[in-house]
DNA sequence: GGAATGCTACTTGTCGACTAGTCGACAAGA
DNA sequence: TCTTGTCGACTAGTCGACAAGTAGCATTCC
């Protein structure tokens, strides 16, 4: 098949060096980004690979690489001929974020509980904690803390890369939660919650460390799927 | 930010139409990919622009496209101005895979065990462990076999599109997987136990469904890591 | 008035050329 | 023999131009 595209002498890649985007197209792909979770760029709306391209002040080539790896990551769709619109969150997809979130932190958690924490861990999560506290009337600020409790358990279950499986989930309805952050969220049972977690952890109680992060994880995806039937406008009804 | 960049008019995205990519794209995309995971292209080989845009019939374009695709799903890996190469697998990939499946799956069945199948799915389910006992001695089809028993089950419970969240976890873990497919396997157990979990979700038992997954599984998964033990060459120990 | 038609201005898809950077071969010199 | 510099052949990254297709609008025809 493609053989005798392969090089004869079989070149070795050099062991795991640096292997990342060009800076341009990382930049362009992380403000678009940023612009999409954030609402700043609504569901349905069109961009233009011209439009972007004089905006960074480059070629289309960039605009298009960075767009590809947006479509992979299901924010923009592109229908050939026609334009590259920023996809609408879709009902379906946030079914299957729910669904691969809960059974990734409960697995993610229980694992936490059989074989302890680390005392890295340990620290970052009671000083996250207490960060939420602290910014708690701050809605930016308690998601970005929230998240870092999440991430602080997935990432020292020694399970590397687990984190950005669940990342990539979560960008769908991390849209819907942006819209929560002018509203009142019941931010103080959700640090009530983290704390029953954490304390189920380090007491190597499993069991009791799934059913507080289920509880926990209901909590926030009921409140997210409320917040999606109020904005009708915003959701692509595939389910 | 970018609000400048949005049209005035505001054009919306028609209503869930194709949005594929083209087919010159799609089909480069889909022959390296199948090289990749039959390991006709063994991890580390150096693929050039160039040289698959000549063995395509097109420019370069479509071909980076595709291994913008390729490198996104952890298939290649690209150096700026020094080649793209083929990933090697990863040590730390397979662990992570290996935690995503079981997560999932165990999640997946308990599901099934509890909702109960549709008739079509326990029907499909049962023609394919027909075919899998028909198939036991050709390694390849017994392969497709056993993921189409996995897929049924994720492809029943209601939640749209998570067989492929699965499937990009399992690309990693499948090229080790190929490599079983000249020597043994007991195929005779798996099958086995592919009957024991369908009993058990049949009998609405998601405790028992669970125990049956996970044993399943850890055979599969044990197996899969042994096989990388014996290939050192193609492993990329980084865990 | 109403329907069909073609023009125009867009869109993404593709192409070939050019740039900057990397690597290996090879020759000059100590 | 070893180091060092140069050269040439490669690489991916970028660019501007063109091709192919679409949507809307003005014109034309009935």
């Amino acid at each position: 098949m493609l053989t005798s595209l392969i090089r004869k002498d079989n070149e070795q890649a050099p062991g795991h060096g640096a292997l990342q985007a060009s800076a341009m197209v990382r930049s362009i792909h992380a403000q678009i980004r940023q612009d999409i979770v954030t609402l700043q760029l609504r569901p349905g709306v069109r961009l233009s690979e011209n439009e972007l391209a004089l905006r960074f002040g480059t070629s289309r080539a960039p605009v298009r690489e960075a767009l590809i790896r947006l479509v992979e990551e299901g924010l923009i769709e592109v229908l050939p001929q026609r334009g590259s619109f920023v996809s609408r969150i879709s009902l379906a997809a946030m079914q299957r974020a729910r669904f691969v979130r809960e059974a990734l932190e409960v697995a993610i958690a229980r694992r936490a509980a059989e074989r302890g924490l680390s005392p890295e861990a340990h620290d970052r999560a009671t000083l996250t904690l207490a960060e939420q506290e602290h910014v708690q009337t701050d809605p930016e600020g308690f998601t970005l803390a929230d998240d870092a409790f999440h991430r602080i358990l997935a990432e020292d279950i020694g399970i590397a890369q687990i984190w950005p499986v669940l990342e990539r989930e979560k960008s769908q309805f991390d849209r819907i939660r942006f819209l929560s952050l002018p509203v009142v969220t019941p931010v103080a049972s959700l640090i009530a919650q983290h704390h029953d977690i954490l304390a189920a952890i380090l007491e190597r109680d499993p069991n009791a460390t799934e059913r507080a992060m289920r509880v926990h994880l209901s909590e926030v995806l009921n409140s997210a799927e409320r917040l999606a039937t109020e904005h009708p406008d915003l959701i692509l009804n595939d389910a």
